[in-house]
DNA sequence: TTTCCAAATGAACAAGCGTTCAGTTAAATG
DNA sequence: CATTTAACTGAACGCTTGTTCATTTGGAAA
């Protein structure tokens, strides 16, 4: 009993995840403020009170959320482990960026745009996150331009220009859709690629 | 009395913009779902009730709101009156779309972040405008490709490759910062000529 | 000065909100 | 079989929501 265990059958480590789940694909669709704590509890099948047996209040389910999300996306990166000269390392970010946020649309969904329903703290702390992320990409553009590859007059812009045209893809990708991960992975490389490199011009 | 004239003096004139001007900026700030009534009406001076002597529902504030934008935006857009070959007419589109948005960024978040918070005819409807605002770029894009001077693959990614990055700036940029509108106009049209124009590689 | 009426008040409404908690349930433990 | 307890119910709490409407207000018109 060192270890606060859960118990074997309990329904704890089942309900838990469909918490999470019906708030993410509810609070995606609709929007924090717009979903219930009532309409949650009616997804999963349980009563508004047994909620707060997953979290302490509304706020927090919403930052575990993005919290999460941000986490992932980070672990994920450093795993991708990018490698080699800029130009490479620019690729690689480029196909991670895409090939990771487009099985998630609802946390890509959520987590843009419900930074304003977080209070101060979690928001801090989810931004941080964020930035830390953007900065691997920041410091790609830095060292291609050190290197000669990038012409980049402002890599700190460059780099919220960048994510913001690869994350937009989740404004019209559809699962299913007429164009698989590979082709719009090509197709957005292929974007970057000649936007940060020299042209002729 | 053949015209439902306004009274001289009428506050209607007045109040009436009022009550659309706070309703934009808090629902920026906190989006609709969380912005109440009562706190519109607080901002502007009044009580809730007379919140609707401008305006049916909540659901129409919103819709007017955004409406009111995109007819804005389509209106601007005619008005700058793009001239010339493709790339003279991508680089025109480029700056008024960055021209247009920089300074509203309380229209821009709301017109991105609500669309899931309108009713399936309102959502239809300011749907409609915002294609034919994309289109426009995606003609010029596909006049590019015919002339020989872009290479672009899919014009509608491209298109909404290319306003997603556009619109992004909204994400980072306060007035007052360390850049001008020139200055971002430039970086910019740089990005957005190397991303379509075909590259040595 | 009296009349008029657009504009705004302030109270009321039914409904829904996040959260709490005493009590019930049912499965695992001893 | 008896006991324990995690999981859940269902009712209740104080409060806020969008919207309505009879009544009051105050400045322009006559």
């Amino acid at each position: 009993m060192a270890v606060m265990a859960r118990k074997q059958g309990s329904h704890s480590d089942i309900t838990g995840p469909r918490v999470r789940d019906a708030a993410l694909r509810l609070i995606a669709r609709h929007g924090y403020a717009a979903v219930s704590m009532r309409q949650i509890a009616a997804e999963v099948g349980i009563q508004a009170g047994a909620l707060y047996n997953y979290t302490p209040d509304k706020q927090t389910l919403l930052f575990d959320l993005m919290q999460g999300h941000m986490t992932d996306l980070l672990a994920a990166l450093e795993a991708a482990d990018l490698q080699g000269n800029s130009l490479a390392r620019l690729e690689g970010f480029t196909r991670f960026h895409i090939r990771f946020h487009l099985p998630r649309p609802d946390q890509v969904f959520v987590s843009y745009m419900e930074l304003r329903n977080l209070t101060d703290d979690n928001f801090a702390a989810v931004e941080a996150l964020r930035r830390a992320y953007e900065d691997v990409l920041e410091n790609i553009l830095r060292d291609g331009e050190a290197e000669g590859v990038f012409a980049v007059p402002d890599p700190r812009i460059t780099t919220m220009a960048l994510i913001a045209m690869l994350t937009g893809i989740s404004n019209w990708y559809r699962a299913g859709g007429r164009l698989e991960s590979d082709k719009i992975e090509a197709i957005y490389w292929d974007m970057v690629r000649r936007a940060v490199t020299a042209s002729a011009r």
